[in-house]
DNA sequence: GTGGTCTAGACCACT
DNA sequence: GTGGTCTAGACCACC
């Protein structure tokens, strides 16, 4: 993974991780790479991954089991949540973007729609 | 501006550029700064900041007088392609993200509609 | 500071400036150490210094301007909810032990009673 | 157990074991672990176990019967002034505390009888 | 000066 | 093997 240099890497992994989860790559319950492998697989400092899955347990996105690993939440809420906070913010990027660059509601709107069926 | 470390500088400032022409802040005609203040601006490689102005005259983006400077394009074919191109990219990622999330066709149209009648 | 064993250090000195906030010590809004004196003052690492302070944020218990240093918070529901968890662990501890050394509700009553008139 | 690391370790296991004469766990009269059992049990050296009992015997919170082992005393006045004193270390302790979250005497009687309630 | 982040390497407790 | 903590020392951005 290639980071930025304006924002903590940390952030970055977790950014990551959420999109991997929207996705549907990580599922409910699911066990996520060791610190030790997370390190390894973003290139960053154990401590570092460490802290990835600290912040995310903070967030509620995963919890830990002593001496098993760390896994993916199992609690409804905090998925909604996760997926209407993602979706906000791709939204607000999105319009601003379209916005910006002169499209109106309705042009967007069918610019969505021809899109869409191409998927 | 921060740059990202597996992508050439030079085109990510390009990429700063077009985005900078399409929300109207670079307009028609408009002198664009000398390659010194260029690289000043984005604290980038003088001989970086002169690429980027000889790869944007080769896409049509911008034109050279010798001796004033270099300008953006007037040429409108130029225009509406980089529009088109932009925002096909833009829409494409869009259109995935929100896919990926699981939205239907239908619901990303009324988030969008949502979102613009905020703007 | 003397610390235990069984307990995270970050955990302790959190521990005891909860208790330097109760008491009056420390108060809404006043400055806290920097990272690098908490460090000296407990004698453990700016790094764990560091945590002590982002763990706190945290909870709501204080907070940071940058590049001038953590400051208590000024919000009152904080430390109304401080005040009273920290009541009900050292009630709940007290009650447990005299009850354990077989005093009963009225004789614990009486005895503190005569302890707050020495006070 | 966990021990500190400002006082004596001798003193903190006997400060425990005191407990657990007041709670009722060690009665008048019983037998108490061999110095080596006792070693093994708070992970203490052995020389240190022996210093623990000499220490209690010293108090006569304990005798010993050669060749049998320690016992715990039968002496009532022993009994009464350890939980006199007991108590009264832990009465203060709680007083102090309340007092200094600002809970007056009839805030902290009312929150006592709260609390017995539920144990 | 302040806090924030990152790396490196170590030790611990739990399974 | 797992995550959790701690130390050491470095660099950064902000004020």
């Amino acid at each position: 993974m290639n980071f930025k240099t304006d924002r903590p890497i940390y952030l970055q992994v977790i950014d990551d991780i959420k999109g991997r989860m929207l996705s549907g790559e990580l599922k409910v319950g699911q066990k996520l790479p060791s610190t030790r492998d997370l390190a390894k697989v973003y290139q960053i400092n154990p401590n570092t991954a460490s802290r990835v899955y600290r912040e995310m347990e903070h967030e509620g996105l995963c919890f830990t089991q002593r001496g098993t690993g760390t896994y993916v939440t199992e609690d409804e809420q905090i998925w909604k949540k996760l997926r209407s906070d993602m979706a906000e913010d791709t939204l607000k990027d999105f319009c601003q973007r379209m916005s910006a660059m002169g499209f109106t509601e309705e042009e967007t709107v069918e610019l969505i729609r021809h899109q869409y069926r191409k998927i």
